[in-house]
DNA sequence: ACAATAGTGTCTTTAAGACATTATTTC
DNA sequence: GAAATAATGTCTTAAAGACACTATTGT
């Protein structure tokens, strides 16, 4: 009924006839099977053209070895979920304390992507995981001295999306291994949440700024099409983007300046932009629609 | 890292030095803060041509008397979120047992919303709340013989939706009561919760069928009409919204018949058309701009 | 008879996409 | 000079929206 109901995890209500008024002074949240609450975060960036998830590698079971997606424990009382996650984000991509780190963090787009919550998704205990979906501009590597064994970006052309939805940990299936698989495999039901978080990114862009949020603060429309390039995995007709995108009301506004070169392979000089101040596309940049995914 | 990270709530890893390994063995659930896990539905229906949601009163505190979103804790171990959200909504409608309840909660289309997670929205302890949008067809009233003191459907044009945004529980501030206010105020922050999922549904159903889940299993072009007129709230043009929806393929098929009797005041007898297979609708039915909300 | 409504036709405007073209830069 | 690319122009097609119109029903 309410953020917490007057129904507990046990059924009282069937005869019991316990009068609930005033349970709430001999509440004590410890006498019910608990439910852990973690928060985890797809954060996205652009690395050479290519679209990277930042992963981190697990030290301890289960999945010893495995790639997960960075997140930890909501810390009860004292933080939000999105404040979790930034918390979170900082740790994992050694972006702390310093300056220039807070303003990096501060470029960073993030969003609620979706509650995960099967019974059996990790096998120590039930698990809530609220994750989150981050894009980031390109960070340094990420510096491994404060958590986890080790934490990288990895293109997403390299992992292995195709759920196991077969719950429950495989055994100790180290990092690469075994036969010709065709890419990393994720611990727990992470290759849900990223392929999750790629479908929403996908979408997002067309209907959102949000492509910026990959680039520098000035950036150039050919590296904006680069963004979109990469985040749906086709090439755009370069002519009909750049008119498209300046068509847009609130998208990009000009610097009045360009880049100091042209192209490595040659082509004149491109003018820069930054981002603009619509939160939403008037109209959107819709993908290609090729017909097939109708439904 | 995980959907249960290495770190643990309390920060182990300043000094400590902890050897983690293996201690998943000794690990107990009990020994941390916790956090509560509740699944809330925003239930929402077409009564006499005007949106309603399912709320219930609440009999104990805090929030005594208020209305708040149907809702419970999740089952640890039992059930995973959508089962939850499913039983939460069977409990509160009364939807229980029978053959015919069973055939009304399946037509009902069911999607995660969202989390809700600051340290202070409910007073008792933290609690994240996992929220649920439902689209249901225009179902009996209530029993309010299982759970809550009543449950009812309320118009949401009857409901105060200005997020109050300051956290915590004014006193008992009872049902309608003091001033003349705009509207009820619900409990929590589920005002907040429902705004989203009014958001999330008239967004939903430009680029998605799901507007005739709103409808009976058979339903004509007038009557999908009313729907989208109810959700976002304004007219449409009856004309040109008829010939758009059966130009989007597998969006609605025709039934070959038509109704017994034209409209209440008049009009000739429309024809019938029951849900097509198309998943997303192409082209999308977009709202009327009104140019305003450009950002 | 009259009012209301289902359904269709037509026209204008906007935008998407294919394609062509010019100018500028690197190698 | 050759190749690549930024940026702009033109044309075709699809779709949204305004409006008009016919046909059918209830009161």
């Amino acid at each position: 009924m309410a953020a917490q109901d007057d129904t507990r995890g046990d059924t009282e209500d069937d005869g019991t006839g316990v009068g609930e008024r005033d349970w709430l002074a001999e509440y004590d949240p410890r006498a019910y099977t608990p439910v852990a609450v973690t928060v985890d975060v797809v954060a996205l960036t652009l690395r050479a053209g290519e679209l990277h998830v930042l992963l981190v590698e697990r030290g301890e079971r289960p999945y010893r070895g495995c790639w997960a997606l960075p997140g930890g424990f909501l810390r009860a009382g004292e933080e939000d979920l999105p404040g979790a996650a930034v918390r979170e984000l900082a740790e994992e991509t050694g972006l702390q304390g310093t300056l220039e780190a807070a303003a990096a963090l501060s470029r960073i787009h993030l969003e609620q992507l979706g509650s995960y919550g099967a019974p059996d998704r990790d096998p120590r205990m039930h698990v809530v995981s609220v994750a989150y979906l981050a894009f980031a501009p390109d960070l340094p590597d990420p510096q491994a001295g404060t958590d986890a064994a080790a934490a990288a970006w990895h293109p997403v052309s390299a992992l292995d999306l195709t759920a196991p939805r077969t719950a429950g940990p495989p055994a100790d299936t180290h990092g690469g291994g075994v036969g010709a698989r065709p890419g990393i495999r994720l611990a727990f039901d992470h290759a849900v949440i990223l392929a999750d978080g790629l479908d929403r990114a996908r979408a997002k862009i067309e209907y959102s700024p949000l492509a910026t949020a990959f680039l520098q603060h000035d950036f150039t429309i050919p590296e904006l099409r680069a963004v979109y390039e990469a985040v749906w995995g086709e090439r755009l007709h370069a002519g009909n983007f750049h008119r498209k995108v300046l068509s847009v009301p609130g998208f990009v506004e000009s610097t009045g300046a360009t880049t100091e070169r042209g192209g490595t392979r040659g082509g004149p000089r491109a003018r820069t932009y930054h981002s603009g101040d619509a939160r939403l596309l008037h109209p959107p940049l819709l993908r290609p629609s090729h017909e097939d995914d109708i439904r």
